[in-house]
DNA sequence: ATAAATCGGTTGTATTTACAACGGAAAAGA
DNA sequence: TCTTTTCCGTTGTAAATACAACCGATTTAT
């Protein structure tokens, strides 16, 4: 467990923690590792969660299938982000998605009673990490919001520019890698994968874009 | 201010908090109030939020018109439930929706820095807010994931039985009034008003649904 | 090295949707 | 009360989408 402390510190659940202070949480959080392989589910749809999940290698997707096979891919976790803020309330109910490892990936598990409830020693680094949680939820909440942003627009062009831009501005350039593969994009804006590489062509036609793979450039 | 010490203590954020010690808070966090008549905005997209907004009174609509005049109803904030717990880090940014007050409405504003940064005296209400805030961040985060589970269904009609389905549930009870009339509730959905409207109808002849005005019926 | 699976683009068709326009009923305002 | 506005359903048409099926290229597995 020790040789992912570099890694935590990096999170934002640990920003401003030195390695020590962590090493020190470790045990006092209940921290455990889980490893799973690509393809496997890390948690299912109607599961009750009292952890954490941080992801230390990989990546994870949160998504769901319906009873047709329609895949929604709702939310994309990378290294060092986390899963389960949205079910630290006592009475949070069941988990709402699934989350499947995408690649080979390794997490670690923080209880979150422990996390939220301050300990007996009232450690700075713990009151550090309540606020870090708190503002990784915040940041969370945006995300989604901004994911409404892209899927709420009404043609599949304006969710592909919609979303494409806002890769663009995050990223600070015209030029751009997106973490998904075709089925995966269509899926994460709720179309049709074929319709989708359809318009995709259309749009470079049109002079908007150019790409190769998942490497895009806006004009 | 004291007259709303009742409406108050009946929200999330006061939960578990006597009378007493909310009104004891209330300078401590800064509160003031806001009043704002119907149509009238009480945020909009762009600003820089600093306070946690709890509404008293009225109805407030997060939403945001896009370029074309497209509106989406992101969510709906009904009495006693609250608004910016979003944009409490620092770092935030600017807010990404407008707030529309749907109906004259009642407001009151805490300091968001006052709330998070447990006061010199260290109180146990304070840090009982605290722990209370996280956990409606939480479920917001939730029921974002809920809304869009909702909208990213391919057709209307699966749309309404996502949605209807939900408040039949969370009503606990096949009928039910839903708190949008056709506009909103097309511009919740992310699409077009009279084709839902159709849709509608279509879905009372196939024997789903009954309705009447908001008033709905699952069968 | 070979086979198998995945991936991305293309096409045609049936379905679904957006859009515009209209009208009657109900509600709000003068 | 009368007028005006809002609300909701209806219809027709053009546009967009889902769906299925297919193929070549690339990647992965054996």
């Amino acid at each position: 467990m020790k040789k992912f402390i570099p890694i935590l510190k990096s999170t934002k659940l640990f920003a401003g923690v030195t390695e020590d202070e962590i090493a020190a949480m470790l045990s006092c959080l209940d921290a455990r590792l889980g490893e799973y392989q690509k393809g496997e589910y890390v948690f299912r749809e109607g599961e009750h969660l009292n952890h954490i999940t941080v992801l230390i290698s990989g990546e994870l997707h949160i998504q769901r299938d319906d009873y047709w096979g329609n895949r929604t891919i709702i939310n994309r976790i990378a290294v060092g982000e986390m899963f389960g803020e949205a079910y630290i309330a006592p009475e949070s109910g069941a988990l709402l998605n699934d989350v499947l490892a995408v690649e080979d990936s390794t997490v670690i598990f923080f209880d979150v009673r422990r996390i939220i409830t301050v300990c007996s020693s009232a450690c700075r680094f713990h009151s550090m990490v309540v606020q870090n949680l708190f503002f990784a939820i915040s940041e969370k909440n945006k995300a989604l919001i901004r994911k409404l942003g892209h899927i709420s627009k009404r043609t599949t062009r304006e969710k592909l520019i919609s979303y494409l831009s806002e890769e663009a501005k995050r990223r600070n350039s015209a030029n751009f890698t997106i973490p998904f593969n075709r089925q995966q994009l269509a899926d994460f804006l709720s179309v049709d994968r074929s319709a989708m590489s359809n318009e995709l062509c259309k749009m470079r036609d049109d002079g908007l874009i150019e790409f190769e793979k998942n490497q895009f450039r806006l004009l």
